[in-house]
DNA sequence: ATGAAAGCGCTAACAG
DNA sequence: CTGTTAGCGCTTTCAT
């Protein structure tokens, strides 16, 4: 254990600055030195100490990776775990490597993201939830140090991010309703102060303007959260205002929950559409239909983002990605 | 940013040693300058580098997570990141951080294990996929590096694992549908060449014999893969053969699958149990009943084994994690 | 094109 | 109980 660079050098007779060199791929070093030494690292299977270098350079090539534990979303969406292959894809090709924390609250995150920062472990950061008014955000802004942050954050002012189109994703949706003739749609959204949420609802508004069809607000309800239940509950307020041709819903547990309440009161021909394209829908009797936001694609260009920043050659300050409908009717 | 414990040496007229002495809980410092050290460690708001500390220690602290990079086993099933989630809570109180990568095959992985050991990037592994044969196993045991395997490997011989026990998980099952009165039990597992799917038959098979009940080949059906359409088949099968009074399975998708052809058949009274208690089980209709097995559990004793091992107060070479019957019937 | 030497920030003998 | 010194393994001026 521990061959170095200087046993690397020893072997070929030149100092452990020309072995550095050519490691680093400087070129201003003979052909025949640059091979006399490639032989010898192979010949000793000689490999750098990261450590080392991450003194010597004062950057680690480590990203970390703040993840929230609220345990239901953890686990009932595989949001998170598709993010996570996604950053991992991108770091990878380059070189670098993730370290992940999961924390409770917003002063957990903030703890260790400090944490990260302050012990020099990690060169970037990549946090998954976005608040409003967040901590987090404004400490890493506040010294300057390189985050991405995924879901669009309440002031995108000097921050990267990336996240779906949540608007242009909900008014796709309600728009391709409405063309097949449907002609009342409900929305069940939670929770209503979440940015994702808000957009939603716009584009759920959008489509209903480029239409020229009336809101109702009658239909329209905001739960406090993803639950089944207030799913439930929602569509019986709203079957008590109006029936609906169809709901649009920003959770597919809110829409399994609806679809219950339907089920229940044997109400036939409202057509459901969830959101997220849980693997749940999947097994669903029927199928549920649902909006696949490409969560693997959203940590891939989070990684991206983050790297570029890193490397100096950042071109965007953020991504949109695109969702899909997935469609089961 | 960089305030260094030379920085805090001087804030107090005290060598770098000192304080690098009081911040190690060094007994042998008197009470006076540990405080006054303490307060110059506040007042600079010094905090100490990892990465420094880990070229002089050759320790850094750092756990490589390996992780398969099957997709659907990753998104349909919580119980990577619920391994995660339990790694994290254990090494987080002991001051560990975590590295994951995701790796597609056996040699994806060895190259990932191997990359972390020469960079000397951690200083241990934990392994989430035990194969039989499996040349990372071989290779960590060669080099005599430390780790632990999630899921009993073929050979325990020096080698610290935990998994459930899946003997005992699923003797228990079959043991109380006896117990309630079944008398024909059948089972579908994937795949026959995994241990976990050998040890669950052989639970299946004990109970049979603890109850003098003759095993019936017939419904016993083996499949490749975790399937819906296996299942599904597999259910078609046992009926050619036989009507059992009850079906146990290896994994709730199975189960789902056979429970389709039963509804496709109009099959009523033959009660269905599932395996992993994944998320998926909940919104069925009816819910099913299903094994859980404790993933943040196996994770956080994966932990714990890993760090105990490499502070040298390793008590235990594995851990058996319980599991329990979800009853939904 | 290459080498010598200093230094990244910390720890750990060894002295005293 | 505390300071001095010598590294840990690598990178990087500064010479040549």
């Amino acid at each position: 254990m521990g061959v170095t660079i200087k046993d690397v050098a020893e072997e070929c007779n030149v100092s452990p600055s020309t072995v550095s060199r050519v490691i680093a791929g400087n070129p201003r070093i003979s052909q025949e030195t640059k091979e006399k030494v490639q032989a010898a690292i192979k010949k000793l299977n000689y490999h750098p100490n990261i450590i080392a270098r991450s003194l010597a350079n004062k950057a680690t090539k480590v990203i970390g990776l703040i993840l929230p534990r609220e345990v239901d979303n953890l686990f009932k969406n595989p949001f998170f775990i598709q993010v996570m292959t996604g950053i991992s894809s991108y770091a990878q090709k380059y070189g670098y490597y993730i370290m992940y924390t999961f924390c409770k609250t917003e002063e957990e995150e903030e703890k260790s993201i400090k944490d990260y920062i302050n012990s020099n472990l990690v060169d970037g950061i990549i946090l998954t939830v976005a608040r409003s008014k967040d901590n987090c955000i404004k400490y890493l802004q506040e010294i300057n140090f390189p985050f991405v942050v995924i879901g669009r954050p309440e002031d995108t002012k000097n921050v990267l991010w990336v996240d779906n189109d949540n608007f242009q994703a909900m008014y796709n949706v309600v728009n391709k309703l409405f063309l097949n003739g449907h002609t009342e749609i409900a929305f069940i959204g939670a929770s209503g102060d979440l940015n994702v949420t808000k957009d939603r609802l716009n584009g759920y508004i959008q489509a209903h303007k480029v239409h020229g069809i009336e809101i109702n607000e009658q239909i329209i309800m905001e739960v406090e959260d993803f639950k089944e239940d207030l799913g439930y509950k929602a569509m019986k307020e709203i079957l008590k205002n109006d029936v609906p041709t169809a709901v649009v819903t920003t959770d597919d547990l809110l829409a399994f929950g609806a679809r219950s309440y339907l089920t229940d009161k044997n109400v036939d021909g409202i057509l459901m559409v969830g959101f997220n394209n849980t693997p749940l829908v999947e097994y669903q009797k029927p199928a549920l239909t649902s909006v696949d936001i490409n969560a693997r694609k959203v940590g891939y260009y989070a990684s991206k983002l983050l790297i570029d920043k890193l490397e100096n050659k950042l071109k965007e300050t953020h991504y949109i990605i695109d969702t899909n409908l997935v469609e089961r009717w």
